[in-house]
DNA sequence: GAAGCTATCGTTAGGCG
DNA sequence: GCGCCTAACGATAGCTT
């Protein structure tokens, strides 16, 4: 048997340790802003192990995105988290028969699909990119102000191609909204997507409610080399 | 101070107590398949349990990814995966003065990203309808094959669709190079943006590495309501 | 308000059915 | 593979600095 023998002088103990320790508490929102941060922090920072352990001993690929109540962005991945995206976003293998039937449309679908992925991801390291060159304008007063013309001169040539991606969206949008007229569920998956597409692309327009986000710092988090990939603002 | 006294009769104790109870380990990949499996259901659900606690406590938007050894997917969200990942792929809202300076930019953009996103979402709820009609299709033996062809008359529009943003995809890509022939670092963030594509265009269809995923069932994880989304082949 | 401390709580390694 | 068990381990609430 395993016997402990608590000596019991708790007036000494309590002289000597001032701190209560851990203690339960219930799983709801904490009300305090204070503490609430404070939790935030040490909860990520523990889940974010906790990925990275898992990632380590199975081998597997761990993506995590969070946003802090002050909605700063913190993400993670192993490998890196574009990879874990890719792969959640091009699904998984779909049922032989589907692919093996339509493989034409399939690879161009998935092709422009990763094109476009690509365009979003390095959308953001452009902005990145560009929000360091504000810091080192602040920082050191020999800002390069010529750029701005260069960016100019680009920008008008940009505009045309989003009104190129414009229209084709609004063409396709109408083209399938027909399509969309018939038997919808029982049509063809790429072609009820099409459709779903065609759909939602009026709801957006008018239901148009954007994420705000403040704060606009951008850190790196302390975290195991590779495993953390950025904290973006 | 406090005094523990192990009265040390082991022997009594390894007799009662048959586990050993949780033992510490190193993390590095475990090399026994079994418990590999083993350990990634169970730290796969203490994580997700972790995470909706931290959504819970602090008020936050968590998601997660994670691919089992199997290539199984498992993925949570709160409120929702897809809600967290617009807000990843939005990115947060860029410095004011820029937005400002090129908001029709900006929002065409934005509005575009979201179609296409909408587009990929669809793809994957229309592939999911297609299985279930395959199931019903083997369960009981009255498949419509009607839609077949139905769906037939629909690829042609799809491909042609298709065809459509692969042509603009190649047009944005040799329009951009050029742009890209001078300062790289140093253009509009949006300008950046889109040379980086032109760029990864190339490698992309050079470096055709996809993903292979086995099994093909679908399940529900037993986590929380509406915290846990789906887990996917 | 981040960083450190400590007592306690929740998680989980190793078994078994 | 899932659920249950136990004991040890690691995470962390509340506090101080």
């Amino acid at each position: 048997m395993v016997v402990i023998n608590n000596i019991n002088n708790n007036v000494d103990y309590k002289k000597t340790k001032t701190t209560k320790g851990r203690r339960k508490i219930e799983i709801k929102k904490l009300e305090d802003k204070n503490s609430l941060q404070v939790t935030f922090s040490k909860r990520r920072s523990g889940l974010f192990n906790k990925a990275m352990e898992l990632s380590v001993l199975c081998g597997v690929e761990v993506g995590i995105i969070v946003f802090s109540p002050n909605g700063k962005m913190f993400v993670i991945g192993h490998p890196d988290f574009d990879t874990i995206l890719n792969r959640y976003l091009n699904g998984e293998s779909p049922p032989p028969e589907v692919s093996a039937s339509i493989p034409c449309v399939q690879e161009h679908n998935k092709e422009f699909e990763k094109a476009v992925r690509e365009l979003e991801k390095e959308k953001r390291k452009g902005k990145e990119i560009e929000e360091e060159k504000k810091v080192k304008k602040n920082n050191n007063n020999n800002g390069f102000w010529w750029d701005e013309s260069i960016d100019k001169m680009r920008l008008e040539e940009l505009e045309e191609y989003v009104k190129g991606l414009m229209k084709l969206k609004s063409t396709m949008s109408l083209r399938i909204n027909d399509m969309m007229m018939t038997n919808h569920y029982l049509m063809h998956p790429a072609a009820a997507t099409i459709t779903h597409v065609a759909t939602n692309l009026d709801v957006l327009q008018i239901n148009n409610n954007g994420f705000v986000v403040n704060g606009n710092s951008s850190s790196v988090c302390g975290f195991d080399d590779q495993f953390t990939q950025h904290l973006r603002v």
